[in-house]
RNA sequence: CGGGGUGUAGCUCAGUCAGGCUAGAGCGCACGGUUCGGGACCGUGAGGUCGGCGGUUCGAAUCCGCCCACCCCGACCA
């Protein structure tokens, strides 16, 4: 590709909104722009990284067996009310209707599609294990994209879905893709780390989540450095120690605390640990309403209607936590069997009867109180009176107060120690490359994909699901190879091998020597760009840089007079000088070569 | 959806607080010339519904109201 031709130009000055690394060189670089919030084109040299990527995705799930296909993006609602996902998935879809006011939606994630087709092609226990997937595109109406690639609302993803007979069955396939994923981040170059991970609005058992560990990741992960015990925040499991727990209780006490609204600001103030107090933390938890969560949306159906709200009953809770902890949503979500758990605004907690500031659980009616687990074994906090300006000393579970449920609900952080081996944990941030999940039978069952197994039951087929992001994995990419000038790409990725530097293209010999080693690289079979610019030296460095091509080889005046050519990897602080006449051979032996990564 | 911020030329931004005549700069782009090994220089030129609608005013990029888009922090995910 002559550099003159290129559809798409680097940028000098990177648009503002640009923060994360990979953004500003992907729009450097010229390879991607933005279209809307979450919505990007792909420019030629993107599109080229992209297929490559895909390529490499391909070969992975192939190679364990994966039967690539393809699954429609526009998707009839009836299949995601099949499992209820179009309420569990209400905010995310893009919704569309046809002329004669058919619902669909854009395929967020084809697990019901899936199914549905299995259950239409697999009677028998004789067809499985079945591994399906497709590298499609996705369309999640997401509240926030981000992060330029990271974060998208339309995006490509590689979606397989495993069937099984048996829960061992899934067990071997789960194996297979968690090994494929490890090929696949290996040989694009991001380090990853499998994280153990919340299986959230899935549904299922196990699951891990890739995460390439970085300042711009959006995941807290805890790591022990130690045994190597690596979770998602959200499922971390730590060591969870009482402090007052030998105290004797003493009595309770009020005391006047105006102005003393955050347990920091009442715990100086007191002159105690922030341990020593019980924060009061409000939620609204929204659960799934048994009665309405199926079959429903047949009715309800005029157009553009959402039914919102439909299917789910909401509850105010007053959750209970030492005051040095903080509450891990996922954990109480579960604790409470809700669907949802948001924070309350002020407003809400005022009409719920909570007294912000000096909250408790004490005498307090007309809620559900969730309590750490904790809470029991400690003695003596200090806790709101439920009174304006009020706080108690000494309060005691079960002689003061008592919760409707106790739980693990308290986030893991930085230094909390680890479970396994009790050495203090690190708090890193990342970004999800992809992620691998055991779902059992639960699609299985909602949609009825049943097989005949050999004792000639029916059962439901045991189902794993497994997505890596395109974009994503491209940006991570980036992210994990480059410097300060620009990209540089790992050998499988780079959209070219070698990048031809030619300085001064308007001097005839300069043109004609650079136009030959082009034609000579393309008929060797080398991904060659060539620039042809006029444009000063500077330039095209700094351009050749940005790009990142693993090869870089220039042709000037000063060098073809020696009759030479000058050759530089990407990665390599001096360049070489080889002659000329051998060029296009050592460049195409070097290009073939899969140099090792630095 | 809550909090914060930004919308002026293709990009980066000034001008807005204290309203005033043909709305500016740098980069980029076009043409001519001089240059040529790490984002050169001189000259000429093209390019703008000042995010949109409405209002105040003799007069609005600037003041007021409503709306929209985009970015960042949170709640959600590949």
């Amino acid at each position: 590709m002559r550099l003159s031709q290129l559809f798409g130009k680097t940028l000098r000055q990177v648009p503002a909104e640009a923060e994360t690394p990979s953004h500003r060189l992907l729009l450097r670089a010229g390879m991607v722009q933005q279209v809307a919030a979450g919505v990007y084109a792909y420019m030629p040299l993107g599109w080229a990284v992209f297929r490559k990527i895909e390529r490499i995705i391909r070969e992975e799930m192939d190679r364990e067996g994966g039967q690539e296909m393809m699954m429609p993006s526009i998707v009839p609602i009836e299949v995601y009310q099949q499992s209820g996902r179009d309420q569990t998935m209400k905010d995310i879809l893009f919704r569309l209707s046809d002329g004669r006011g058919r619902e669909f939606a854009l395929g967020p994630t084809h697990e019901e599609l899936f199914t549905e087709v299995f259950k239409r092609n697999v009677r028998s226990y004789r067809d499985l294990p079945l591994l399906a997937y497709q590298i499609a595109p996705k369309f999640r109406d997401e509240p926030r994209p981000r992060g330029g690639l990271i974060r998208l609302r339309q995006f490509w993803m590689k979606d397989l879905y495993s069937f099984d007979a048996d829960w061992e069955g899934l067990d071997i396939s789960y194996r297979k893709m968690y090994d494929a994923y490890q090929r696949i981040f290996d040989r694009c170059a991001v380090p990853t780390v499998p994280v153990l991970a919340d299986s959230g609005a899935m549904g299922g058992k196990d699951t891990h989540q890739f995460m390439y560990v970085t300042e711009y990741g959006e995941d807290n992960c805890l790591f022990c450095p130690n045994c190597g015990y690596a979770a998602d925040a959200e499922v971390a499991a730590f060591v969870k120690e009482p402090a007052y727990s030998s105290e004797e209780a003493k009595p309770a006490e009020e005391i006047d605390t105006p102005g003393l609204y955050t347990i920091q600001a009442l715990a100086q103030n007191l002159g105690v640990p922030e341990s020593r107090t019980c924060k009061a933390v409000f939620y609204q938890a929204t659960y799934a309403d048994g009665t309405e969560s199926k079959n429903q949306g047949t009715r309800n159906k005029e157009r553009g209607t959402r039914s919102e709200g439909q299917g789910t009953r909401a509850e105010a809770v007053f959750v209970a936590i030492r005051g040095d902890m903080d509450v891990n949503e996922s954990k109480l979500r579960k604790a409470l069997g809700a669907v949802d758990v948001t924070y309350m605004s002020e407003e809400d907690a005022q009409q719920a009867g909570f007294v912000a500031g000096s909250a408790s659980a004490v005498g307090l009616a007309g809620a559900r109180i969730v309590a750490d687990d904790l809470l029991p074994l400690e003695h003596n906090l200090v806790a709101g009176a439920n009174k304006p300006d009020k706080h108690l000393l000494n309060v005691n579970y079960q002689r003061d107060w008592t919760a409707d449920v106790v739980a693990d609900i308290a986030l893991a952080k930085e230094g909390y120690r680890c479970l396994n081996c009790r050495t203090p944990m690190d708090l890193k941030r990342g970004i999800e490359m992809g992620q691998v999940f055991k779902l059992g039978t639960r699609y299985a069952e909602d949609i009825g994909a049943v097989f005949q197994d050999q004792e000639g039951k029916q059962r439901p087929a045991v189902m794993g699901s497994y997505g890596i992001g395109l974009e994503r994995l491209l940006a991570g990419v980036i992210e994990a190879n480059h410097d300060e000038s620009g990209i540089i790409w790992p050998h499988e990725l780079a959209p070219y091998k070698v990048h031809i530097v030619a300085i001064q293209p308007e001097k005839p010999e300069v043109a004609q020597a650079a136009d030959r080693l082009y034609e000579e690289l393309q008929s060797l079979g080398v991904e060659v760009l060539y620039d042809d610019r006029e444009e000063t030296p500077g330039v095209k460095f700094n351009d050749a840089d940005l790009l990142g091509m693993p090869l870089r080889t220039t042709l000037s005046p000063r060098n073809l007079s020696s009759g030479s050519a000058e050759v530089k990897a990407r990665t390599e602080a001096q360049s070489r000088l080889i002659p000329l006449a051998e060029a296009a051979a050592a460049l195409a032996n070097e290009a073939q070569q899969s140099p090792e990564r630095v």
